[in-house]
DNA sequence: GCAAATTAATGATTTATTCAAG
DNA sequence: CTTGAATAAATCATTAATTTGC
């Protein structure tokens, strides 16, 4: 490896302040002079060259517009199945009162109900058994769980593991690939994609 | 037996944009009937249980409000010294073609074969411990790269290394902590900063 | 191209904080 | 002042992406 001088650029955080707020001005591709003017300007705040600009601006305006492109696709494919859609509206009508909330959180209208259920009946002890949720770490750990956030079992339990809308497929449907890759390359929009690796 | 479960919850692509889509309708801590509707409704895509769903909308909200409090600390930051906004105005005159640039980019003025800068990761923020990966590797690379670009060179060569403005203060000037943690605790905003290292 | 090694993203847990009731 | 409920913050742990050497 190379001797302990500093094999490359490390920005200081000022540096990079003052590189986001050209970006933002406008600046994409500064000439020879701009770079000159921009490096002596930010030596002020630590060592740095040309180049180090240059190279800057580049991966930085790469790095943007893969950001966006992402982004935009990300939007595209909200467009979802009416299944989805249709279930949008039931759910936002379900509970007003904790859709709204104002401040950071109100918190005394939550779940009313469970703890006059967990009181009522001690049966909840029935169908401990069937562990349906919690990982099955050890019972430890389960009985960790559960007393931090029994409310939350108890709602859980009464729904499973799914079993709502229609029956439900074993495991994971198979109606799209969603074996990993499909989140892979940002989203293969359309046309394009081009996996150029550089043919050296 | 069964080794080969996976031991957490690995949403699909569709559920998580629902997820996101109800994020952004406003949902924040879905209570238990909510949580109920909303399970039963993404098992439709997969396999998905109540706790993933209240997890999810817990880290959710807890990450977007990070990279919120992010966002808005560098543009606090972004007040620096006079020093730089002094800079600010002289470097957008010295030459308008390459400020302006509506579309995308023009181009034509810089090197249009640049394979030099290649995408590193995609978080320009994280000065402190990601890699920003620029030339110097071998002599190899080095005269590859002044090839594609001596107009650069020569101009880095008049200016060198930082000498400018200034007696520069050797390494990254201390305005603030640099080391690792800046990052930690999202920015140490504006008045604490304790480095106080004399006590005497 | 592939697989080990490294790094980033994010699901799951734990700990600390906040507010209200007693 | 203490306690309990709810949750925000911090942390741990595992999966996925990327890089790197062959």
């Amino acid at each position: 490896m190379s001797p302990a001088a500093s094999t490359r650029w490390c920005p200081t955080p000022e540096q990079i302040m003052i590189l986001e707020e050209m970006y933002r001005g406008g600046i994409r591709t500064p000439n020879a002079t701009q770079i000159q003017q921009i490096t002596a300007h930010l030596s002020f705040y630590g060592k740095i060259e040309g180049k180090n600009v240059f190279y800057w601006f580049q991966n930085h305006k790469a790095r943007e517009r893969q950001k966006l492109r992402r982004k935009l696709c990300r939007q595209q494919q909200q467009q979802l199945s009416a299944h989805h859609h249709r279930f949008l509206h039931q759910i936002e009508q379900s509970d007003s009162s904790a859709l709204h909330q104002p401040p950071l959180y109100n918190s005394a209208q939550l779940l009313p109900q469970a703890g006059g259920a967990k009181e009522a009946s001690n049966d909840v002890m029935s169908y401990s058994s069937r562990k349906m949720d919690i990982p099955e770490r050890d019972e430890k750990e389960r009985s960790k769980w559960m007393y931090g956030r029994d409310w939350m079992m108890m709602m859980m339990m009464d729904i499973g593991p799914t079993t709502h809308c229609c029956n439900r497929p074993l495991k994971t449907l198979q109606l799209f690939p969603i074996t990993t890759t499909s989140l892979k390359d940002e989203c293969t929009t359309s046309n394009h994609l081009s996996c150029s690796t550089s043919t050296d």
